[in-house]
Parts: structure tokens; C-alpha cells; sequence
DNA sequence: GCCCCCGCCACGCGT
DNA sequence: TGGCGGGGGC
């Protein structure tokens, strides 16, 4: 890459936060200001400096944003990227544990615990303890737990979960198992505790990189520091953070972007750069999003400008309820690709919330307007899908206690309450999982006394046995007919094994279209497989970088195939991406800001979940470069009944000269534009 | 002892 | 909309 291109496609502030390679660099940089761009070159233009591609760490947010660096990173230099290592921290993480798994004291193969699996043996450490209770909110202790582990949280009056969080930290040691607070907290121990372990890793990662920094939590900054080093006489570690505080929108899982300022204190002799030129929006969109944000108080001074003068006016829309707004806004796209001749993938229909995207999914599925969802309720946590991945678990580490009780009576194989009751007395007995449990009482041939019929316990050998089969068909590896071993095929065997085709047809006997979509998941979720395994960078397609892999992703990003697809999102799946057009739906005061985090606000009184919800509002708008338009609904229905609403106090801060109202009417308004609107669709359809 | 069905509840953002 | 627990049927 030579200096000619550099300096013809960067800007000043740009330039130099790329070239400053050495030492601790603090960039803040404000929404649209070529952030990725940054960091990208800054990554091409240390390996063109000669620093080994091994030797730099980049840290994103999302799965997604650590693709895109690295595809970027590739086609900036044309050349493969093997050692560059560009994950998110709970990726290096995982890699931290799995290099050091002994001395941490797992076994190989662990699992990982996303948050249903979480809250499963939550609810078991529940009952171990007798204290369980539907009463109990499991999503919130689920939090409690979290925050306990991470320190940001101390045992107060309700000490009495002590002993269930105990129980269920034992249950995960017993299971070999992880919750994806240890992904942070276990590799930060490690480093506390084994200096000889974390000097090898700063001689590795002499180079780190941390983008989306006001969002990293304080486990992860001090992983960071940590890894960077001190500063010292020769200048300090060449650590890099990229942040925006105004667009700091995690705080509830623990961000903070007081890092910002605990950085600057660290680093005494860090050089700061501020990218405050906008490449992305209009003067309009600009405007109106900096009219919200400078309601807030305690930011760091900024000022975000942008060359594009003027600009479209942002569109208001008070539909009559959700589905008049869903309408509205398929209708607008129709409109804006045949009129204005945008493509679908063009634009962003954001939303607060996951569950606001159902009503605008069937708008898109009714007027034929081809989409795509990310966020929501994952693929992967599809019961269909969750099931198979709990069998492969469940081969990879069969002390997976929560995966095991999970498919043991699925499909039902005759193994119920009773049986799985005693199993777990001698569990919690013996202090061994579920799986071991059941060796011993097949090698101790006790089984028939243990149960009033030795029915269960031929049901329980005879699924050990298959377990044991599978073991072998996965593990092992061998070609079969000749063939090379595919972990795809063998996952094919194991549907079948199973039958679970005639699973899903018994439990939805009344609905066999449904057991058919379920069954195609399936056969989609083995596509990705196969997809996966014939990458030729893959270099181990097995099952255990599989189920790494999946338990990282939860946001179904699946493959990159947005073309001609618009997207439907919430706004924090947003970050970090923007669209020509964005709508964002459900703009009414209970949603944003949303009525949770009013409450906390009055609980705390505090001046601070109001302030992330509207630095969320800015978030939404400084998606826009072109067009924005936002609705909020008069009436909603929500939890089955219809709920008057008013627009968000938000909508509000945006100043009115830059706002247009739409009234209910086609914008096929004039003689002309509905002849050259009908001439489209005759296009269209020809 | 296992399974099925019914009624109840909840639904903020996600690694 | 679905997930879950409890009670009754088999």
C-alpha cells in the first residue's frame, strides 16, 4: 500500500490515526466518520511496516463486525489472512481456556452455556437447594448471577442465593461446562495468577486493537491492559482503543464507557485523535441526531460535521396502529425502489425491540417484499435446532448435564420423571453428572435394582449405547464407503438414528405444514455445516470447532447473502452498520425510550437509563445517510390488548424545520407520478 | 410410571 | 406466540 493511496483516500485525523501504529492511541471517533475504514488500514499499514500478521490482536463487538474487518483487511492487501487474529473478546476467550485448559482443571471438549442453557441449570441448582419456586424470575437472577461473577455486583440481604449460585458454579465444574462470564473471568484469572502464561501472550500480541471501546465492559478492559502491559520508558504498548461515547448502548451488560476516561489515565502519554468528520449523512440526518444527543450531559466534546449539505427532510408518520404502520412502511419501500430506485438492501427498518418486527414481517411477506431478520430469537435457539445440537454436545462432552436432560426422552424413548429423578440422586450423591450416573449403573449391572422395572434401565443402556455409537462415528473420524469422514453426513446419520422426522410429525399432528418447516431447519442448519466444512481456510472441520463456533454466534448472521434483501433489525443489531434508507418503527414513548428503563431510572434515581436510551435514539438516526423516516403508532396492541400510545419524547429534540409530516395518502400523488408508477409496474411484471 | 392436554404467564437490548 | 408446570388419563 503505498503513501499515495493513503493520503488520497483519508482525510488528515484519518491518516494519522493510521499511521501512529506505536504506542497507546486513543480515537474517538463519532458516528459515520470511516471508523472501520480506520482501523482496516491501520491493520494493512502495520503489516506493510513488516509486523508479523501473529503478532496483532484486533477486538470487536460482534461476530459479524470481526468478519468484515478481516474481509476487508484481505482485500486491502490481496493476501491471506492465516495468523491475524480478529475475534471478539469472548472468541479470545474461548481460545485463552482451550490453550490452557488442563491447568485451569477442564477437561477437553467443554461446553458452552448460552443464556436458556444458563437458566436451566439455574432452575436445577433451584431445586437441588429446595428453594425453587415459579414465583422466581430466572431471567433476573440469571443477571444477579452474571453480575456477582463479574464483580459488579455484591451478596446483599438475599444471601440466601449464595448457596444456588454455589450449586450451580458447581454444576458447571461437574458438567465441563462455561457460561459466557467465564470466558472473560477465567482467562483474567489466568492471567493474574500465572505471570510465566500472560507474558507468553504479550510476547505474542505485541499489537492490540479495540474497536467499539465505550462498549467493552470493565472484565474486558482489564483483559486488555493486562495484555498490553504497563506503559513504560521505551513508550509505552502499542494498544489501540476506537470509541464513541455517544453511542455507548450496552451498559446493561456491563459496558461502561467510563473506560474511556480510565484509559486516559492508564496511559498517560497516549496520543488522542478525534475523527469528527461524518462521510455517512446528510446535513439533515446530522441535524436532527445531534439535536437529540446534545440533550445529554457529560460528553466528551465533539463536532461532528458532514460535507453533504441539505438533504431530504426526515418523514414523520402517526399511523392509526401496528399494522397501519407496517403497511405504511412496505408500502414506502415499494415505492421507494420503483420511484426512486433504491434496491431493497438499501434500506434498514429498525426497531426497539424483536418482537416489533412480527407485524412488519408480514407486511414484507404479503406485499412480496423480499427480507432479512437478524437479531431476534437466533436460529440456533430454535427448539428443532437446539435439540440436534444438544445430541452433538452431548457426544463431544457427555457430562453436558443440561444438553443430556434436554434429549434423553427426545424423541421419548420411555425415559420420564421417575427414572431422571433417581439418576439425579445419585448424581448429586456422588458428585458426577447425569451421564456418569448412568455408567455406573450399567457397569454395575445395579440398574434392576435401582428401578421398580428394569424397563428404565434397559431404556437408559440402550441410549448410552447409542451415545457410545455416535462417539465413536463422530470422534474418530473414519472415512466411510470410501468417502471422506464429513461431520455433515455424520450429522445426517444422527437425524435419522433418531428418527426425528417421525418425532415432529407426532408432536405436531395437527399441523404437519409445521413439522415440515421445522424439519427444513434442520436439513439448512446441515447446509451450514457442509457451507462451513468445504471453506478451504477451515483447517479442522470437526465437531468441536463446530459447536465453538455456533455457541459464539447467537445472532444469526448466517451467510453474508443481504443482497436485494432489506433488513430488519433492532437498533443495537444496527451498530456499527448503515443503510441509504432507515425507518425506524415503534418510535413512541414506553418503547424509546423503552417503559423498563424508566422504571430503573426511578428506581436508581438516577439521571443515567434515560441517557442510554436516547444515545440509542442516536444510534437509530445516524444509521440514515439519505432518508430517514420514523412512525410512531397512535395505538398498539400489546400483550393482547390495545394500548394508547404518544410519541417518544425523543422525536421531540429533533428541531421541526427538518421534519416533514406524512399524512395519510399514496405518494402517487399527481397524474404524472401514478402513469410513471403504473409504467413501472408494467415493467416489473413483463 | 409415563404422557397428554390444558391453562397460565411473559414479552428489552445480546456475547 | 410459546414455554412450562400441574393434574388426570392410560
Amino acid at each position: 500500500m503505498s503513501k499515495l493511496i493513503l493520503s488520497s483516500e483519508l482525510n488528515e485525523p484519518q491518516l494519522k490515526a493510521v499511521r501512529t501504529i506505536e504506542g497507546p492511541v486513543l480515537i474517538i471517533a463519532g458516528a459515520g466518520s470511516g471508523k472501520t475504514r480506520v482501523i482496516t488500514y491501520r491493520i494493512a499499514h502495520m503489516l506493510d511496516k513488516g509486523i508479523p500478521q501473529s503478532a496483532i490482536l484486533a477486538l470487536t463487538f460482534t461476530n459479524k463486525a470481526a468478519r468484515e474487518m478481516e474481509t476487508r483487511v484481505k482485500e486491502l492487501t490481496r493476501k491471506k489472512m492465516q495468523s491475524l487474529t480478529v475475534c471478539t473478546f469472548h472468541a479470545f476467550g474461548l481460545k485463552v481456556i482451550s490453550e490452557n485448559y488442563e491447568l485451569l482443571g477442564y477437561r477437553k471438549n467443554f461446553s458452552i452455556y448460552d443464556e436458556t442453557d444458563k437458566m436451566t441449570l439455574i432452575k436445577e441448582s433451584l431445586r437441588e437447594c429446595k428453594m425453587f419456586s415459579p414465583k422466581i424470575n430466572l431471567y433476573e437472577l440469571s443477571q444477579y448471577f452474571s453480575k456477582i461473577k463479574t464483580g459488579l455486583a455484591k451478596w446483599t440481604d438475599d444471601a440466601n442465593m449464595q448457596s444456588v449460585y454455589d450449586e450451580y458454579q458447581s454444576g458447571l465444574k461437574i458438567y465441563n461446562a462455561l457460561d459466557f462470564d467465564d470466558l472473560l473471568t477465567i482467562p483474567l484469572a489466568l492471567f493474574e495468577n500465572h505471570d510465566d502464561v500472560l507474558q507468553k501472550y504479550r510476547q505474542k500480541y505485541k499489537y492490540i486493537m479495540v474497536d467499539e471501546f465505550q462498549d467493552t465492559s470493565f472484565l474486558q478492559y482489564r483483559l486488555m491492559k493486562l495484555l498490553a502491559g504497563s506503559e513504560n520508558a521505551k513508550g509505552g504498548p502499542h494498544c489501540c482503543v476506537v470509541g464513541d461515547d455517544d453511542q455507548s448502548i450496552y451498559s446493561w451488560r456491563g459496558a461502561n464507557y467510563e473506560n474511556i476516561l480510565m484509559f486516559e489515565q492508564d496511559f498517560p502519554s497516549r496520543i488522542e485523535i478525534k475523527l469528527e468528520q461524518n462521510y455517512r449523512s446528510t446535513t439533515t440526518i446530522l441535524d436532527a441526531a445531534n439535536g437529540v444527543i446534545s440533550h445529554n450531559t457529560g460528553r466528551k466534546e465533539k463536532n461532528l460535521w458532514s460535507p453533504k449539505e441539505g438533504g431530504k427532510p426526515i418523514e414523520l408518520f402517526y399511523p392509526e396502529n401496528e399494522r397501519a404502520e407496517a403497511g405504511f412502511i412496505a408500502d414506502q419501500i415499494t415505492q421507494l425502489k420503483i420511484m426512486e430506485g433504491f434496491n431493497y438492501h438499501d434500506i434498514g427498518v429498525l426497531t426497539r425491540t424483536n418482537s416489533l418486527a412480527h407485524n412488519i414481517e408480514e407486511a414484507f411477506l404479503a406485499e412480496n417484499i423480499p427480507y432479512r431478520v437478524s437479531g431476534g430469537t437466533s436460529f440456533f435457539q430454535r427448539k428443532e435446532i437446539k435439540d440436534i445440537t444438544s445430541y452433538l454436545r452431548i457426544i463431544a462432552n457427555s457430562d453436558d448435564d443440561v444438553s443430556l436432560l434436554r434429549i434423553i426422552n427426545t424423541p421419548r424413548r420411555g425415559i420420564g420423571k421417575t427414572t431422571i429423578a433417581s439418576l439425579n440422586e445419585i448424581s448429586s450423591k456422588n458428585k458426577i453428572s447425569t451421564w456418569g450416573s448412568i455408567m455406573r449403573l450399567n457397569y454395575s449391572r445395579a440398574g434392576g435394582q435401582l428401578f421398580h422395572d428394569s424397563k428404565s434401565a434397559t431404556e437408559l443402556e440402550i441410549f448410552a449405547e447409542k451415545i457410545e455409537g455416535w462417539k465413536t462415528l463422530f470422534l474418530e473420524r473414519k472415512s466411510q464407503d470410501g468417502k471422506p469422514w464429513r461431520l455433515s453426513q455424520c450429522v445426517r446419520t444422527l437425524v435419522d438414528d433418531i428418527d426425528y422426522w417421525s418425532y415432529l410429525v407426532s408432536e405436531h399432528s395437527k399441523d404437519e405444514k409445521k413439522a415440515r418447516w421445522k424439519f427444513s431447519n434442520i436439513e439448512y442448519f446441515i447446509r451450514m455445516i457442509e457451507y462451513w466444512e468445504s471453506d478451504p481456510d477451515n483447517l479442522d472441520a470437526g465437531l468441536y470447532p463446530w459447536l465453538n463456533r455456533i455457541s459464539l454466534i447467537t445472532r444469526d448472521d448466517g451467510e453474508d447473502d443481504n443482497e436485494g434483501k432489506v433488513n430488519l433489525m433492532t437498533i443495537h443489531a444496527a451498530k456499527g452498520l448503515e443503510f441509504p434508507v432507515v425507518f425506524i418503527a415503534g418510535a413512541e414513548d414506553g418503547l424509546i425510550p423503552h417503559e423498563k428503563s424508566i422504571l430503573e431510572e426511578e428506581e436508581n434515581n438516577e439521571y443515567s437509563s434515560i441517557q442510554e436510551e436516547r444515545r440509542l435514539f442516536y444510534v437509530a438516526i445516524t444509521r440514515a445517510r439519505e432518508k430517514l423516516f420514523i412512525t410512531s403508532a397512535q395505538k398498539r396492541r400489546y400483550l393482547q390488548s390495545e394500548k394508547e400510545c404518544s410519541p417518544s419524547p425523543f422525536l421531540d429534540e429533533i428541531p421541526k424545520e427538518l421534519i416533514i409530516y406524512h399524512e395519510k395518502k399514496s405518494s402517487i400523488a399527481t397524474e404524472e407520478e401514478a402513469e410513471k408508477y403504473i409504467a413501472k409496474m408494467r415493467e416489473m411484471f413483463n
